[in-house]
DNA sequence: CCTTATTCCTACTTAGTAGGTGGGTTTATT
DNA sequence: AATAAACCCACCTACTAAGTAGGAATAAGG
C-alpha cells in the first residue's frame, strides 16, 4: 500500500475544508465529526499540514484551521509527499535509504523510476480544485 | 511503499532464471548466492511462484527451479500481485476489505481508482524479456 | 481578568505485518 | 545407501501504522 490513512485523511480534511466555501477559521472538532475521524487523530495530521504551510491554524476561541490557498493552488502531490514521508514504491527509491550496493546493474531499477516518476507525475496533475464537488 | 522485497526479489528471481538461458533446473542455493538473497527467505517467494505456476520445482538431486515459459511471456505486473497479495495504492481498494461506507459519494475515491489503474496498466506492459541483459 | 474554546506539544500504547529463521520430511539421482 | 535437492509448518523479531492521553499555550468574550 502506498498511501497509509494520514495522507488519505490529510487529503479528505483539505477537500473538506475547500467545500466549505468559508474564509474564516473551521475547529478540528467540526472537520473530526463531518469526516469521521478522530479528533486526536486527526490533530497529529493537522499539525503537518500547518508545518507544511498549506494549512493556517489559530488557537483559541473562535480559532480553527483554514486553507492558505485557493483549492486549484494545491496538487494531490505534494499533500500526500508532505504526510507520508515517502512516495517511493519500493525501499529502493527511499530517499532516506542509502544507495544500493547493486544499483548500477539492476535489472529492475529503471522500472521502478519509471513507476515512481509516474505515480507522481499523475498526483501532481491533479489539484483540490479538481476533486470538491460543486455547490448547489 | 507499494512492492516489499517479496514482489522485488520474485522478480529478480525470474529475470535471473531467464538470464540463464538454460532448459536445465537451478538450485535455489545458486539463486540465492548469485541474488544475495538468503535461501530460507527465498524459499517462501519460491513457493508462491511455483504455486502460481511461474516456475516449476524438481526435487531431489539434479533438481531446482525453471521457468514454465518464455521471459516475454512473463508480465511485472502478475509476478508482483502473485507475491504482494495486494498491488492496491489504498486500503479502501484492497480486494479483502469490505467497501467503505463513504464509498459512493468519497471525492477522493475516483482519484485512487485512476491511479490504481495506472500502475497496473504500466505494471502489465512489461515483461521479464524487457527487463533481460543482452548475452554478450 | 476570568472563563471558555480552541490549537499546540510530548509521550505512550497497541495491533498488525514485513522480513526472516529453524528443523524436519519427501523425492529424485547416482 | 548416500546425497542433494524441493517442500512444509511453525516460530521469532523489529518496525510502524494507527490511535490515545493529558496537559500547556493562546485568543476572544463578557
Amino acid at each position: 500500500m502506498l498511501v497509509s490513512t494520514k495522507g488519505r485523511y490529510a487529503l479528505r480534511v483539505i477537500i473538506d475544508l475547500a467545500e466549505q466555501r468559508t474564509d474564516g477559521y473551521t475547529p478540528l472538532r467540526e472537520i473530526a465529526r463531518r469526516q469521521e475521524i478522530s479528533e486526536k487523530y486527526l490533530e497529529a495530521i493537522l499539525k503537518s499540514l500547518v508545518r507544511g504551510q498549506l494549512l493556517e491554524g489559530l488557537r483559541g476561541k473562535g480559532g480553527g484551521y483554514r486553507l492558505t490557498r485557493k483549492p486549484e493552488q494545491y496538487t494531490v502531490g505534494e499533500i500526500l509527499r508532505l504526510t507520508e514521508e515517502d512516495l517511493a514504491p519500493v525501499a529502493c527509491l527511499e530517499t532516506q535509504n542509502q544507495v544500493c550496493s547493486r544499483k548500477t546493474n539492476c535489472r529492475t531499477r529503471p522500472l521502478w523510476e519509471k513507476l515512481n516518476d509516474l505515480v507522481n507525475t499523475y498526483l501532481d496533475s491533479v489539484t483540490i480544485g479538481d476533486l470538491v464537488g460543486q455547490p448547489e
